[in-house]
DNA sequence: ATTACATACATAGTTTTCTTATGTATGTAA
DNA sequence: TTACATACATAAGAAAACTATGTATGTAAT
């Protein structure tokens, strides 16, 4: 991830949760669409995204299969059945870290 | 940290943000505060927080002071100026990162 | 008395996670 | 034929946090 050091941590959420929206996707396409939805602020290595998947696959949060496009193999992955139950609680806990933090920062107005 | 491992990068910025509107405050006070604003879900261990505050100060952006309270030395942090200075650039950046956050993840309805 | 817990600092070892750099390979546009 | 986009991958290193531990004092409970 390039940008800033603060998203360490949320990319597997963030994976997951692209994964949940739009059924299966490769690498790549993963990087376009965090670019794409963040206006191109928010960008995707792959030092960072393939490790991330890779580690989400042998945890059993996703499945594999490969297809070719134009002489080039694409690796899918899609969620699991326990992918898709983490992905409720990971972005519980995105949530609830994103309120936290704007609680501590005084980023919002907060009723404490 | 606990809870999760979201809180990566941001401790920095929570400790200068703290200084900002409290002037000045020793460790312990910091964690305290802190569980305090989250409602007791976001918890500091020193094992973050101190070599945290070491390099802030090694980097010029605190400066430090003791005092003797009830036989036991307090270490207090402020913000240097050019702490001063960082903290509204890391808040931007904070807020930022919260952002795009939401929009990737799909939080908050999001106008792109 | 002494055990436990809160206050208050600190560091060492380890792990997790990301960044940077590199490598392979194909297709397309200049 | 050079550059860039597409598409995968790994290795080396750095950054940051966590766990565990250590010191020391004050206070409350047993």
């Amino acid at each position: 991830m390039s940008t800033s050091p603060l998203l360490k941590g949320t990319l597997q959420t963030i994976i997951l949760k692209l994964l949940e929206d739009n059924d299966q996707m490769y690498g790549y396409e993963i990087t376009q669409k965090v670019k794409e939805l963040t206006a191109g602020e928010m960008k995707l290595t792959e030092g960072a995204l393939y490790p991330a998947l890779h580690k989400l696959e042998a945890d059993g949060l996703l499945e594999t299969f490969n297809e070719i496009v134009d002489n080039r193999v694409r690796k899918y992955y899609r969620l699991t059945e326990q992918g898709g139950q983490e992905v409720t609680s990971k972005l519980q806990e995105a949530q609830a870290f994103i309120e936290q933090l704007q609680a501590v920062l005084n980023l919002k107005p907060q009723a404490l």
